[in-house]
DNA sequence: ATGAAACCTTATATATTCTATGGTTTTTAT
DNA sequence: ATAAAAACCATAGAATATATAAGGTTTCAT
């Protein structure tokens, strides 16, 4: 009976070993699981590294946040899954995130496109089994939270925000003064002030106050 | 026991029928299912009129392209979606449609943003009986299809095209020459043709000729 | 009441995009 | 193989949109 490996990625080793227990005690039709684990980046890195030339993983499960072993530039499994989609492009890759906010999701769905994205909360065993049968044969696999994030994005798919634009909205979301964005943004104060009142518009909450801009961004998961 | 209200819009009575027959039959725990039917545009926006001022329905289900009572422009499941909205806003909506290209799914969660999308090759027992389910209690529901349209949606969500973008994209992949396009576009031939040079780039087929410019564009959904 | 910040207006400057023109290369039909 | 048509490319000037500077008004907190 055919084999399907996994490498499991999470710095809980709880959650790495509960996918195994669940998914190797599983008996699907086909097929038989093996899941590998790891609990590093760069512990995930070097499987993946050698398992190019071999047997090559055919679902990598990929938690976001990893615990840093050093200081410098964060190394998430959002990054992990970028090398993963260079050199073995044909492994499913699934997200097993605690994020359901907009902007995470989006971020990966972009960056990775990802055949599957599960959200922590809504993992058990059911939806375990569920995920690995539609990633191997009929992706995509998305639980309902990121669904319902999706679903938000695409309903505000018109709506374009250029980098100057997100940058207003989130300092103004951590109280950021207007006169003090000039500092952060490179534009003139009226500048900001005009994009203000266009994204005001753009959401449909004109001639009301920055706190109202805020929670309608919010709402759409643009923040 | 509640009862919960259906109307099925489809100009194909089997489909309606189908609907009515598969949900009333249903063993649901909290509820049973009522199925209204209408055949037309008229008969539905008339059955959802009547019912503003009375019970509303808790579900509507909408087949996108209905048969043409009268000449004139086409009155979609779309626009009784649109209209929907605007006088029971509370109503669930979902679109049951032969329809599974990205343009037109793509389209409908942006004018109407149902809480569900079943392409209709997927519709069975189980699957509708999971849709009323789901749809009342954790939106949104879609189908396989829907779903991996939706995926090429969000993994290109980057490329932003404007409608001319779209006209020059679309009388392309229908034969039109460029030079016949400045009768179509409103742009001059020289912006049509710097565009097209543009697109080119976005898509990442530079230098290539129209047919991967076209191939590409369909594979990542925006025809 | 007063000062600070936010908000708005107008004129000018800057940047982007479109057009017109004229050329080169590629394709197509004979 | 060759001539005509279409596609492609480059540049300069026109039109459009966006940013800035300067100055005034409103709002809010103390």
């Amino acid at each position: 009976m055919k084999t399907i490996r996994i490498l499991a990625v999470d710095d809980h080793e709880m959650s790495t070993m509960g996918y195994k227990f669940i998914l190797e005690d599983t008996e699907f039709d086909d097929f038989k699981v093996f899941v590998d684990t790891a609990k590093t980046f760069d512990a995930a890195v070097e499987k993946i590294e050698n398992s190019v030339n071999s047997f090559q993983y055919d679902i990598l499960l990929l938690d976001i946040q990893l615990s840093q072993a050093v200081e410098g530039p964060a190394k998430t499994g959002e990054d992990i899954g970028i090398f993963a989609r260079k050199v073995i492009p044909k492994t499913k890759i699934v997200f097993m995130s605690s994020f359901s906010d907009n902007y995470r999701i989006n971020s990966i769905l972009k960056t990775v496109d990802p055949e599957g994205y599960m959200v922590k909360t809504e993992i058990d065993q059911k939806s375990l089994q569920a995920m690995v049968l539609t990633v191997l044969n009929n992706p995509p696999y998305y639980t309902q939270k990121a669904l319902a994030a999706i679903r938000k994005k695409m309903a505000n798919d018109d709506i374009v925000l250029d980098e100057k634009d997100k940058k207003i909205l989130h300092f103004l979301s951590i109280g950021t003064k207007t006169k003090d964005m000039v500092n952060h943004v490179s534009l003139s104060l009226p500048s900001i002030e005009n994009r203000k009142r266009h994204l005001k518009s753009v959401f449909g909450v004109e001639k009301q106050n920055d706190q109202a801009l805020i929670t309608e961004s919010r709402n759409r998961g643009f923040i």
